[in-house]
DNA sequence: CTGAAAGCGCTTACAG
DNA sequence: CTGAAAGCGCTTACAG
């Protein structure tokens, strides 16, 4: 049906597509005269860059080929994001949609385009892609300390910087304090009055582990950004006088409303019940909500439930979810700005840590009177 | 501060990047034997191998640049995409997400990776970009017919396919019916018995022109999408009883809950007012929605409104959004598999179209008893 | 099991 | 205003 179908470039005829050296061949003139006429036209008669162009058409010579240019000058043009999970889990995870729109932008501004390196389902690292991507910089996002992910992008010698997790030696990191994000998110809780608690996490290490995760595996935790807000979660309830070691936590392998359901259907099947559920995103805590409705739990009056991150679905949750908001867009742009100035051979700082602050909406209230 | 900002690439202590020649000098072997090493072990034992992985971690030689081997190979490793606009806005738009969700996980499947290519503002096409962007080919998403854009994009010879719009002689096309779809949101609102109709649509051309469209302005849209989805209403309108040239057909800049509101304040100031609302996607229809409410209109009591695309937010907005449905992670999926068939010189077909179908939800009843 | 040569397509100094 | 040469970093036949 389509005759670009049947055009096979290595194979039509013997006509191989047209290269610079041809088209200025076919004119006398050399192959440099050809370059100017198309990147330095004020090198070049006007008549002759005209010929110039007029011969590429006839031999259909798409202008420059930029793999060339790119062999030439040693840059490519894009900078590559790597993400801790196959690529289009990522679509389907508002903060890093809205992480993703953050370097979107910050690439753009500066004609940059943004390269998403496939990636691997978690629990079976695959890095073969990373040492073949052609990106002038790595922002890495949200992989685990250690991950194989993380040493092919460093081992390439380019620009890279970090996001979230994790933090590596004389490699730029942007994220937030996690640690006192959570902590603030459980202080809320215990102001209210809460005694009992149940916490639901996204994965704590890429071992794909689903299930109550005891206090070993929440200390030797991989993902730092899991280790830092359970850590937040458990000095604010020490301090509000709860045991922590009495908070089931709940792992789940990684953020989705579905896993935060079946969370809660275990941690809400404790006697007695917790009156308070955190999560470590909002996603999983509308995932909790879920199945407290289910339950024929009110939220929040028999359950309050904290989420984190401020995705814009968390407003018009019902009921709204009281959450930890932080920037993820402009988390993206800073990333995307300071892997320019990397490339720019610029310096910046180590660390740059972005504000957070708790949102209180309609899923927190007082516990229950009759538990 | 940090490590990595200090070491300038070409100028730390005259010590450039290590290449492979330089391995293989440094070992006394040939530039191949070290390419062997890392592509193809079994041509080389094992000792010298690993000999050779010794003196490239001393003089922090990266591997292979992929930059020499994609010029070599002429394969990139990476599908292009195209979008009509900044690409910042298409992560802000869920119909925009959820197609590149599928594109992804098409180039994943593959081990290819995605590449955004930076965009232009609507109506400032930069198209140089395109030029200089290192794919294997592009998916050319939702872009106006004869945009300078496109042009820049099929001159470049790579495989291509378009979604949505335009359409394009010899190369494949992803789609929906737009104006059997669009006819069928309108035919519900006739069955109603609906009289009194407004539109609100996103652009007609990359003019971004706001303002009732008439019907000329219409006729001559160059987004396809527009002039389909408008040809289905009016088709339907009319076999209704309805004259079309009556209806205000409000054109929007682009697609979100804003313009939506913007435009809606337009159209229900009509008099008499319309009893119901097409728009051309959910995200103006939701700003339709809280125009309405914000004039203490009930929706569907008052008003009736009608979207497209369903996106994950339509089910839950208040009330639930009837709409058109259409699959975006598949229609993105499918045109990623066909351009990866191109990629491998196999067939396709000219037009591949989506199924489409009208969820009728809560935001629409029959018109108003008094008017 | 290893190598010398050619070439992928381009552009930057350096000349004239 | 235009050119010859060198080189960006790599790998594929072809030999031995």
């Amino acid at each position: 049906m389509c005759s670009m179908g049947r055009k096979r470039p290595n194979e039509d005829d013997g006509k191989r597509r047209a290269t610079m050296t041809r088209v200025a061949e076919e004119l006398g003139v050399s192959a440099m005269t050809v370059s100017n006429a198309y990147n330095r036209p004020e090198r070049l008669s006007a008549a002759l860059r005209e010929r110039i162009f007029e011969t590429a058409r006839r031999l259909e010579y798409p202008g420059p080929n930029p793999l060339g240019q790119s062999l030439r000058s040693g840059r490519v043009g894009a900078l590559g994001v790597i993400y801790d999970n196959l690529l289009s889990y990522a679509f389907e995870d508002q903060a890093a949609v809205s992480f993703l729109r953050g370097v979107s932008a910050a690439a753009e501004a500066e004609g940059l385009g943004l390269t998403l390196v496939p990636g691997s389902p978690r629990g079976e690292r695959d890095a073969t892609a990373i040492g073949r991507t052609l990106v002038d910089g790595f922002v890495v996002y949200s992989v685990a300390d250690g991950d194989p992910v993380l040493e092919a992008a460093l081992e390439r010698g380019l620009p890279a910087v970090t996001v979230d997790q994790p933090r590596v030696e004389g490699v730029s990191f942007v994220g937030i304090d996690d640690e006192a994000a959570a902590r603030a998110a459980a202080e809320h809780l215990i102001e209210l009055g809460h005694r009992r608690y149940g916490v639901v996490s996204f994965g704590l290490s890429p071992d794909w582990r689903v299930g109550i995760a005891d206090e070993e595996r929440q200390r030797s935790a991989s993902y730092r950004v899991s280790r830092s807000r359970l850590e937040g979660f458990a000095a604010a309830l020490a301090a509000g006088g709860v045991s922590w070691s009495e908070v089931p936590v709940y792992e789940c392998p990684s953020s989705s409303k579905a896993l935060g359901r079946d969370a809660a259907e275990v941690v809400l099947s404790r006697v007695p019940r917790p009156t308070a559920v955190l999560a470590t995103s909002d996603e999983l805590a509308q995932g909790v909500m879920e199945a407290a409705r289910e339950r024929g739990l009110s939220v929040p009056n028999d359950l309050s439930v904290v989420g984190f991150d401020d995705v814009p679905e968390a407003a018009i949750a019902t009921p709204p979810l009281t959450t930890v908001r932080q920037d993820h867009v402009e988390k993206g742009a800073l990333a995307g700005r300071l892997l320019v100035a990397r490339l720019r051979e610029k310096e910046t700082e180590d660390t740059y840590l972005l504000p957070t602050g708790l949102v209180v909406r309609g899923s927190t209230g007082p516990p229950p009177r009759t538990p």
